[in-house]
DNA sequence: GTCTATAAATCGATAGAC
DNA sequence: GTCTATCGATTTATAGAC
């Protein structure tokens, strides 16, 4: 194995690039940015190690690239599912969550990400601080109009509640990817009910 | 700087093994397990890399020796804290809580090598595989006590109330460590207040 | 679009002296 | 208990050919 054909298997450049995002995605998500290598990720893709790095510029490029289309694919997809409904904060989190057991591979990248991009250094900090922001205040609109209709109550802080609800999801991913006997959704939405009571 | 005065500032074993465990400790809360090179924390020691590996004879052994050391401490610490006292579940989680707001360090190591001992190659897989088994059989106990003597009502679940308590816990911690605005153990007492009611 | 070749740095770990 | 020296493997990234 050296010579002999060489650039075969030729792809278009967007093509290529979803396989490598796909390979990347298991790859980041089992060990890690600093954990994966570059090279390991272009060898399963079937490809030069400067081969990859012809689509994304760097390591850091490849992540955040990464990140950022599976988060908006993601979110399009909840979002053209729930289309001219109106669903209560309940709703609309609880099937996030059954849509999150259906692909452990995702909720394992951005458990694993999240935790790593603590660190100001890592390539996605500031996009899991702004997803963070953007996703909180989502939920706090949710909640505040499920108060207006009497769905949850008006005693709620909107702010902390929201806290608490992204912090148990965070927290049940987690634990469901470390035992998946864990009932995630089910879990999650006993709580959701429990704050709707009075 | 090459020789001149060479083997310079000799410790004794245990106090040097302290010095660089506690280096440890903030190097791999930050960068996380491999993202932190052992020469890193040799140099801020003020030791060599073989220097400290006759201390510890590998990577993983120094990892594994900083959260067994720093699990222990805690634990004992809080039992301590609590001997004697007949608490229930919230005012001992609770009390946990105030404990890890004092110390971001700690809080932060243990939640991002929780998140990337999820890979069964990571060397504290097995440690917290086994760590948060025992952690949730602790809440279960504590649940039951307080359903006996009705502090907690009877139709919870124990253990799924305990998993979701351990959940809730971590993710705040995560919520905390990214925004330290937020109100992490508030948030949790007013959680377990409202599992409290009815 | 993909490759080979290679640079330049860093990694964990060992050997052996003091 | 600590060091220097060094091995061997691996890392990201670039240069340049096809």
């Amino acid at each position: 194995m050296t010579r002999a054909e060489s650039g075969r298997v030729r792809f278009p450049a967007a093509e290529r690039r979803e396989q490598i995002l796909a390979v990347a995605a298991d790859a980041f998500a089992v060990a890690g940015f600093h954990g994966t290598s570059i090279a390991e990720v272009a060898a399963k893709v079937g490809v030069s190690q400067p081969g990859l790095l012809h689509h994304f510029p760097s390591k850091d490029a490849l992540i955040l690239a990464l990140l950022q289309q599976r988060d908006l694919q993601d979110e399009q997809a909840l979002a053209a599912e729930f289309a001219g409904v109106d669903a209560s904060t309940r709703e609309w989190l609880v099937a996030h969550c059954r849509r999150n057991e259906t692909q452990p591979g995702l909720v394992r990248l951005f458990t694993v990400q999240s935790a790593e991009s603590l660190d100001p250094a890592h390539p996605a900090h500031e996009f899991f601080r702004e997803r963070n922001r953007r996703v909180r205040g989502h939920i706090v609109r949710l909640i505040e109009r499920d108060q207006e209709t009497g769905r949850l109550p008006a005693s709620l802080d909107p702010a902390d509640t929201a806290a608490e609800l992204v912090s148990l999801m965070n927290g049940l991913q987690l634990q469901w990817l470390r035992d998946p006997s864990v009932d995630m959704c089910g879990i999650f939405e006993t709580s959701m009910r429990r704050l709707e009571k009075r």
